[in-house]
Formats: C-alpha cells, sequence, structure tokens
DNA sequence: CTGTTAGCGCATTCAT
DNA sequence: ATGAATGCGCTAACAG
C-alpha cells in the first residue's frame, strides 16, 4: 500500500514557513536566507523528500524524459546503442523510456502512443521492417515533439536522421571480396522498403561495377529479416546452376545464421562459400569461422542521435534544415572471407 | 517547438458544454448522453487529443508505469527477460522504464533515485555485482512502493523474489560432467555475495559430494564478473600441478570466453578439459564447440518478476508473506562437455 | 527575503 | 444528464 508521499507543504508545516519558500529552498533560488534553506534542505533529507514530477510536468509542460523505440531486442545492436542513446540523456539531465516494437508495426503504433500519453520531451526511433505508414510519427510532429531517426530510417520525413556509411560500408565489403578472387558474389538483402537496405545494395552494385564484375540478379535477394527464412535463401543460392562463391549478407545475424547452415552442407567457409556481414555484432568475433563484417560505432549512434533530439529540445525555433548525420563504417576482416 | 496540447476544455468549448462532461465521455462514465458522448468522442479523435499524464497521476497518485533496473545490457541475458516483462506489463496496463546500471552500485543508487522520482507504481530490480547496501531500496519499503527481486536478488530484504533453480542446475551440470568421467571438476564463480552464485556453488558441492569426488578447494575460485578477468583464473586453472579436466563456470559469458582462452592454448575441449555454462544465452549454440549450459527460462522471469509486482500493487493490504518463485532449469548438452 | 495567489489538466464530489 | 467547484503538488508572478 503506498503511504503519503512527504509534499512541500508538509515541510513548510512543521517549519512554520510557507510552501513559496520551501519551493525556492529546493530548487535553489538563491534570494533564500541561508538559515531557512539549511532548515529546509535538512527536514527535506530526513523526510525523504522526493520531488513529484507530475505536479512539475504540469507546470513546466516537459517531463523530462525521451522515449525511444527499437524494432527488436534480442540482439546486441539495440541494447548496445540504447547504452550510449541512455548515456548522453543522463548526462543532460534526461530520463529514457524505452520500448520495442517486436518487428511489428501494430506494436510500433502502440508504442508511440504510450511515448505521447508519457509525454516524452522527444522521440528516437528505428522502424520496423513492416513499417510503411508513418502517421504515427507525423502526429509528433503536429504535436512539435521533436523526432530523430536512427539507423532504419523513414526516407520521407523531414527530421534528423543518423545513419552510417551503409553504402561505403557495403563497396568496401564486396571490393574485399572481388580482391580475394571472389566473381560470383551473392547478396542477401533485407526488405527494399528500408533505405539501410538500398544503401547496402547501392554499395554492393557499385564495387561489381567498378570491378567490372557483372551484375548477376539471380544472385540479389530480399527478404524479410526472420532469421528462420535465411534457410530459403541460402538453400536457394546453393543450388543455383552456378553456386555464388561469396554472400554479402545484410546484417551479422543474417550472416551467422547462413554460416550455420553452410557448415551443415560440407562446404568450406572462405573456400567454397565467402560470407560477410555487416554491424560488427559482439558474436561476429567468437563463431567458427570468425565473420568477417562491416563494423558500426553502434554505442556513437546512440549519443549521437540523443544529442540531436537535445537540441531540437533547446531550440524554440524550429525553422533549420533537419541534419542527417552519416557516422563512418570500417571493414573488420576475419576467418570467413 | 512544443504546441498547444488539446484538452478537454479545448473540446468543451468548441462543443459549448462543460469540461466535466467532456471528462465523462471520454472516461466511459455510464451517465452521459449518446448524442453528447459521441460528439466528444468525433472532435477529440479530430484534435487529436492525448490524455496528460500529469494532470492523471497527480489526481490518483499512481503513474501506471513500473520501473526496471538491470545490471548490464549488452548480453542477450537481461534484454530478454525485460520483453518478457515488458509484455506483462503491457497486457496489464502499464509501460515500463528500464535503465541498466552498468554493474555499478553509483548508477543503481542514482537510477533508483530516478524511478522514484518517476513515480512508478513498482519497481522490478536485479543489482549489480557490487551492491552490498540496500538503503536505496529499503527507502521504496518505507515509501510503500512495492519491489519484487529477479535473478541477483537481495537475501536481507523481505519481498517477492524470482529465482531459478541454481542449485539443482549446478547439480545436473556437474553430475553431467561426473558422468563423462571428469573427476577434476573447478567451478569459476562470480561473488561471494551473490546469493546466486553461493545457490550454484552448493549444487556443485552437493554433486561432488554424492559421487564422491573429493573437493579441492584450489578448483574452486570466485571472480568479480568483468569478462577480461577471466584470462586470469583460466590461466591460473590451466597452470596448476593438476590441471582440471573440467570448469562449470558460473554463466555463459563466463564460459564463452573460457573457451576462447583454452582453445588458443592449443588444449581440445571438451577431451582435455570441459566447459559448461548457466544460462542459454543466444551465442552458446553458435561457437565452437558449441556450449553445454543449463538453460533458464528468461522471458518467464521477467513475466513473473511483473506478475508478482503487480499482485503487489493490487494488494491493499501488505500483509502476505513475500513469496519467492523459482523457475525450472535444464541441462542442455552440446559439444563442450 | 518571504507570503499570497493563481493555475497547470483532469476526475470527482456536490449540486441542479 | 450536466455544470460548478474542489484539489492533486508544485512553481511563478505579484505583493509586500
Amino acid at each position: 500500500m503506498k503511504k503519503h508521499q512527504t509534499t512541500i507543504f508538509d515541510i513548510a508545516k512543521e517549519l512554520g514557513i510557507s510552501k513559496s519558500t520551501v519551493s525556492r529552498a529546493l530548487t535553489g533560488h538563491p534570494s533564500v536566507h541561508e538559515q531557512t534553506r539549511d532548515k529546509v534542505l535538512k527536514l527535506a533529507n530526513q523526510l525523504e523528500y522526493q520531488r513529484n514530477m507530475f505536479s512539475i510536468g504540469l507546470m513546466k509542460k516537459a517531463s523530462h524524459t525521451l522515449g525511444i523505440i527499437v524494432p527488436e531486442f534480442s540482439r546486441s545492436f539495440f541494447p548496445q546503442l540504447i547504452i550510449g542513446a541512455q548515456e548522453r540523456a543522463k548526462e543532460a539531465g534526461y530520463n529514457l523510456i524505452i520500448s520495442q516494437s517486436d518487428e511489428s508495426y501494430e506494436t510500433e503504433v502502440s508504442n508511440a502512443q504510450v511515448m505521447l500519453t508519457h509525454q516524452v520531451d522527444g522521440l528516437l526511433i528505428s522502424i520496423t521492417r513492416e513499417t510503411n505508414n508513418f502517421e504515427h510519427l507525423k502526429l509528433f510532429q503536429r504535436k512539435g515533439i521533436p523526432i530523430v531517426f536512427f539507423n532504419r530510417v523513414c526516407d520521407e520525413m523531414i527530421v534528423p536522421k543518423v545513419i552510417v556509411e551503409d553504402q561505403e560500408g557495403a563497396f568496401a565489403a564486396v571490393e574485399h571480396l572481388i580482391a580475394r578472387g571472389k566473381r560470383r558474389i551473392a547478396h542477401l538483402s533485407g526488405p527494399e522498403s528500408l533505405s539501410i537496405c538500398k544503401r547496402r545494395k547501392a554499395g554492393y552494385m557499385t564495387a561489381l561495377a567498378k570491378h567490372q564484375v557483372p551484375f548477376d540478379e539471380d544472385l540479389l535477394v530480399h527478404y524479410d529479416l526472420a532469421i528462420n527464412k535465411v534457410k530459403i535463401y541460402v538453400n536457394y543460392f546453393l543450388n543455383l546452376k552456378e553456386r555464388p562463391d561469396a554472400i554479402f549478407c545484410i546484417n551479422d545475424p543474417t550472416a551467422i545464421e547462413a554460416i550455420r547452415l553452410i557448415k551443415e552442407t560440407g562446404l568450406r567457409i572462405p573456400e567454397d562459400i565467402a560470407i560477410i556481414g555487416f554491424s560488427n555484432d559482439f558474436v561476429s568475433s567468437l563463431i567458427e569461422p570468425s565473420l568477417t563484417t562491416v563494423e558500426q560505432p553502434i554505442k556513437e549512434m546512440g549519443r549521437t542521435a540523443t544529442q540531436l533530439l537535445l537540441d531540437q529540445i533547446d531550440r524554440d525555433v524550429a525553422d533549420w534544415k533537419a541534419p542527417t548525420v552519416v557516422l563512418k563504417t570500417k571493414l573488420i576482416v576475419r576467418n570467413s572471407s
């Protein structure tokens, strides 16, 4: 049973002064007699006084809380990113409400709703693989609540975004495969709707073109990022008349699953088929063979996105151009290529 | 710039009725004319009205928000657990504020502070490896805010707890090693202060005793769970005059690191040294050799802890015995043993 | 330096 | 079925 929480009135009554004075003492207002302040602070401490966010939020119309919505939580990518976001938020005196949409559009909409109800001062979001309608996010704009996209961004909304050099990273990965003598390089991509996939695909195409490796459309496949489906596409690749000698996967989880499946068939990695992922997930260095992948600064992405959000919150006029910050990627060569 | 948020007053004014009526219509109060209700609902929808949590919280003295504090976030264990907690919370109409203390006592205290300020209706917590003082949590009790511990619990506080059959799981693991013919079984444990470590150690001891395998105190080591320190203890084990032929590790991350280190030395796993972990982390099946481990129902733990918290919130009188729920564990035998 | 007053948005009594 | 009035805890504007 929740007990009575001490209020400034309790302190005021006890000390025989007005609650305004107590409030002033507590918030560090300069014009308060030092003795009074000390007495208040001491009693507040003793009574384990706790400011009530509701009343303050009601007054100030600010919650000092940011929301973050991520599509999933089970791989290390988003949790790590959240750590970065949380760090930066905390430094700035903001709290973070986290929710994950489980790759479901419905859940994402509902989570956004929750963020709104909780009066977040701003929203960080990476959309699900199935999000095509952005009404629930445009609502934030209409309400004047700033948004920042990261990782999986929405192209049609003009808000700050944080992405990485997807195209450059993909380019480096594919060029590396070519340098290893691979010529039939497949690309197992994600949903075409995600711009992140478009950019990585562009890097793939560019690398092929630069080195005069002909593009074979049989070797380009899109899938919905449901890990259990990787099997279908790996089988498809392996059963092609001309089997690919490398697969550039859209992300590390996909690549790891591909490695697992290919190992089962007895094919050698990387001799028969090389595999490259994207992200440098924690697991990538642990599996056998260790995974060649494109590293992205995950925590940094979280920090940067949060900073962009804070920038918007501080800025009263929203008449500035929405920046898109692009972070560096780096090819990490391991044993799978 | 945050725009004016529509309030019930805006709706009332627009419709030429009183805000009480609007409030009643919105909350589904029975005694309101159907036509009025429809008009209100329609306009509210049109104006994209959003209830203001602050004012409601201020009135009802309930935030309909739960807090969860976990010691870390980078391995899959806690994120998965949080998914379970979030599911159950959502079903019950509660939101979840998540924070991670980065295995730092200081941060944990500060996070608890934040939860208090945010007026959470209840707190779920798994303590850091260095938490020995529980004043910050007892404060919740004094304020009448329910707490539930999970995974890493505090023995000295009488509140509901969710743990798994640590002792039984550890027993099964060690018994399995003995069945495999291992006799010098080491145990790399965590901080002695964590009861979870005590229980797993108890299982280890019991299994040895049951099978008349003499206990050698050289083979029992406690460490602080900082992964980079695993190296020290693995080296210690390997350099003993009589090298152990198996290591039962306190958790999967530890075991995975141990495998990595032992592979570097050229020793064979499991022939020279068998390794067993605890948790069945996502990675465990992917590494080489795949890790034998004790599975625990992670999501279920999150759900159960949340349920116990909701139980307390609903219950007005707190005069019932704090239950400790113990979930089942299961040995998963793979190639490392 | 301090007290008084008003009001943030809403649910809820008490009237009507 | 509806309106008017009250108060949740706090800060800020206005008096002293």
